[in-house]
Formats: C-alpha cells, sequence, structure tokens
DNA sequence: CGAATAGTGTCTATAAGACATTATACT
DNA sequence: AGTATAATGTCTTATAGACACTATTCG
C-alpha cells in the first residue's frame, strides 16, 4: 500500500472541537482538564488523535464527541474549522489537528463520575480576551471558531443549532445577542426573522412562561441560507 | 521527541492550490498534466507532499505556489480552504491534503520548458459542470473554492485580488459578474462599490481605452470586510 | 458628427430602525 | 387592577434597482 511514499514527511493528526453553547444568556465553550502531559490540569479543547490510520476524520471528529462529552450527537451541528499545523504547537512532535466547530442547544453539565466528568461549559468572552488560558494553540482555534459562529450567524440558519427541537423568537434573539454582543430591538427582530423564507416555521403551539403572554413556538425552516441576511450592527473588528 | 507518539497513527500531508483567476472574462482554475501515476496524464490541481517533517503548512503552500507555477507571489491572495482526508481519496496510502485557496490577476500564460509548462489555466465552470475530469477528490476541492470565492466577494475586498495594482470600475464589475455567474448594472455598480468605505480608492490618474472615455484608476482600499456588502443577485443554489 | 465607453442624476419600491400600541397571560 | 411578556402597527429614513442623461475620448 505504502509503497510509493516510503521516504514521505508523515505527521501525527489529531482533531479538536470547538463546541459552543449558550448558558445563562452567555455564549461558552466546552473545555476538559488535561490529564496527561503536555499541559497537564490545564484547560484545552475536547479532541484527540486518530484511533487508526484508517479512519476517516469527520467520523473521528463525531467519535471524539461522543466519548469526551455526553451530548445527544444526533441534533447536532458540525462544521470543518480549520487545519493548525505548526510546528512547535505540540511538545511531543509534528502534530496538526484538524478543528471542527459544533454547536449545541443548552444541555446539562457533562456528567460526573464519566470520561467526560472533567468537561465543563467555559465564557468564550473569558477565553478571548485572555482571561483564561487554554493550552496549545487552542486559544487561536476558539477565536477562529467564534468568528466563524459570529459570521454564519449573520446568512445562515446557524443560530437554531443553538436551540432546542422548538423555541420562541425571543430566544432566538438571545441566540444572536450573545454571540454577537450586541442587544437588540425584539420587535423589529421578530418581524425581521419571521420574513425570511424558510428560516423558521410556527409549530402552531405555544409555551406558557412564568408569567406574560404565552410565546408562539417555531422550529427551523430548513433553510441554510438566509436571504435577505440578519445584518449586524456595526461590527469594526475582527475578519470574515 | 517522538516519545510519546511511537504507536499514534500517522498521515502523510500534502498541499493542493485551487489557483482562480479571470482570462478572457472567465473565471479559470490552474491545473497541471499529472506526470506520475497515479493518474498520470490526468489534470489535477498543483500541490505536493511536504518537504521535511518540520516544514509549516501556509509555507509549502506557498513553495508549491512558487515551484510549480511561475507566479509573482508578492500581491498574492492565500487563504486555507479546507481539509480533505477521506480513506481512499489517493491510492497510494492515508494522504490527507490540505487545500489553499489562491487568487491571481490575470497574468500570462505558464512559460513553456520550465517546470510550470504543464500547468494551464482551464475554465472553472467546465470541472463544476463535470465536462472536465480531475484527479483525486480535486473536483469536490474546486467546487468549494469557487464557492469560498464566490462567497467571500459578498462581504469582502476580495475581488480586488483578481486585479492588478490598478484597476478601473469596469474591471471590477468584470470579476463579480465572471465569479457570480450574473450581469451587473454598471450605473449601479459604480455608485455602489464607491459608497462602500475603504473598498477602493481613486489614484488620480486615468486609463485610455482603445475608444470612449478614458476610465479612472482605483486601487484597493484596505479594509478586507465590506460594509454594507454587495449582494448578490438571488442565488437559488449552493451553500454558505 | 457619430460611436463607444465613463460617469452622474433621478425616481420608486422596499427594507431598516425607532418607537407606540394592543394582546394575553399571571398574581 | 397591575405587571410582565408577546405580538402587531406606524412612521421616517436609507438603500436597491431600474433607467435617463451628461461627459470625454477616438475616428
Amino acid at each position: 500500500m505504502h509503497n510509493e511514499l516510503w521516504q514521505r514527511p508523515s505527521v501525527y493528526l489529531t482533531v479538536d472541537l470547538v463546541i459552543l453553547t449558550l448558558r445563562a444568556g452567555e455564549l461558552r465553550v466546552l473545555l476538559v482538564e488535561r490529564g496527561t502531559e503536555p499541559h497537564e490540569g490545564a484547560l484545552a479543547l475536547p479532541g484527540g488523535f486518530l484511533n487508526h490510520t484508517e479512519e476517516d476524520i469527520a467520523m473521528a471528529a463525531r467519535r471524539e464527541l461522543r466519548e469526551e462529552t455526553n451530548l445527544d450527537l444526533s441534533s447536532l451541528y458540525l462544521e470543518q474549522l480549520g487545519t493548525y499545523g505548526i510546528p512547535g504547537r505540540d511538545p511531543r512532535g509534528r502534530v496538526v489537528s484538524v478543528a471542527y466547530l459544533a454547536i449545541a442547544p443548552e444541555l446539562p453539565d457533562p456528567t460526573a463520575g464519566t470520561d467526560a466528568a472533567k468537561a465543563s461549559w467555559r465564557p468564550a468572552g473569558a477565553v478571548l480576551d485572555d482571561r483564561l488560558p487554554v493550552a496549545f494553540d487552542h486559544r487561536d482555534i476558539i477565536v477562529d471558531g467564534v468568528a466563524r459562529a459570529r459570521s454564519k450567524l449573520e446568512h445562515t440558519a446557524l443560530a437554531t443549532a443553538f436551540c432546542d427541537v422548538t423555541f420562541t423568537i425571543a430566544e432566538l434573539q438571545q441566540v444572536y445577542e450573545a454571540v454577537w454582543g450586541v442587544s437588540l430591538d425584539p420587535r423589529n427582530f421578530y418581524r425581521k426573522v419571521q420574513q425570511v423564507p424558510g428560516f423558521i416555521v410556527a409549530t402552531g403551539s405555544e409555551r406558557r412562561q412564568p408569567r406574560g403572554r404565552p410565546a408562539r413556538l417555531f422550529r427551523a425552516g430548513g433553510q441554510t441560507v438566509l436571504s435577505p441576511p440578519l445584518t449586524r450592527p456595526d461590527h469594526t473588528d475582527e475578519e470574515a
């Protein structure tokens, strides 16, 4: 099989996951406390090496998602984010990591007493601000992941991936506000998201709140690209 | 160095380049005729293996760009596109390829008699339509590259990377028309691009054409993200 | 002058943003 | 009734798209 490749350089391949969710109205990222060197005890993205040479990369990402977290995979959004391979990023050798971005609805804390016991949801803002240090080049990866999510919120239906199967428009608005870090007018938001064809569809049922008028429930409309897009209030920052 | 990695699976890493340009008002991609097996004689993206285990991936992309083509690297746009690693994509073994997207202004044909003699600019549309077959999974990569370029034209200044240092607004419009595959109103386009702050700036000089009024020359304004974006006429197709 | 291309002006339909108002629940 | 939240309506201003017109070159 490897007949003609005998003198080519090879690298070790890992998969890292940037799993974003909303908790307490705040954007959070799943981090695990490392149990082995290097960076033992430090926080890092969940991930790991390919299981064997023939394992597919996307499959490995789904496997890690299952192993390192107790999340329900079925309805989880997953896309490739980028590949990080600067020499020296891992002291053990030439390790190249393919990062994936996953979006999860609000879920219970990772169950204690399992493989995922050392996993916890940390504020993404703290990592971006460098108040919460993370191992390897994982801050770079998280920066890219959050930027990707912010951008995709504008012209795709990614926001629905942060929500449960059914959700209210107010909940959807919280997603936009938390990820973009802005506050939006509820009336204009309500009108806007409804007039984007295929973005969300009403289920017909309602959700009763502790107080106030019950809210109509919606679910994702199946359309992935939004036109017109939801424009984000001026952002004199970051890339595309 | 590799002390703890001895039993991890490793993969061979290559870099592939999707180099796009405009020729004869048409979007084209640089393809090379393969000189060795597998797929000898077939068309494929320029690219190749890492030189040595410690070579940086982005550096390898630039090196391949230099080696396989005679392009002037200085003013060339380059970004990572994605990583393609499905087992079986390369019959020689587990080869994972990191694809890069490059955008070049209109240039002379790759010089005959050099390393790049077997390289030629092929219509991207023919590859997308499957009229022009390419080796490996390179069609998938080209599809993703063109989609990325189409999308980035909307909200970044990527279009200027298709142009020379100075260009006319009509030339810039040709970029949008060729990449998007639409035709645009010159008057509205002219007004629109000029009112996006930092997109293009007038140089003060003009270019005399064979006939007609001389056109003002512009250069890229340094702004990478466009707000407001240039909206593409309805596209009931592809992803984001 | 006429042809060709560049650049400007104007009008209209539509969308965005600010904000008032009505509706429906709970205590 | 009073309060809290959801949903709808209205107004103003900005933008998008269609298209008429003026400007500058060449032959």
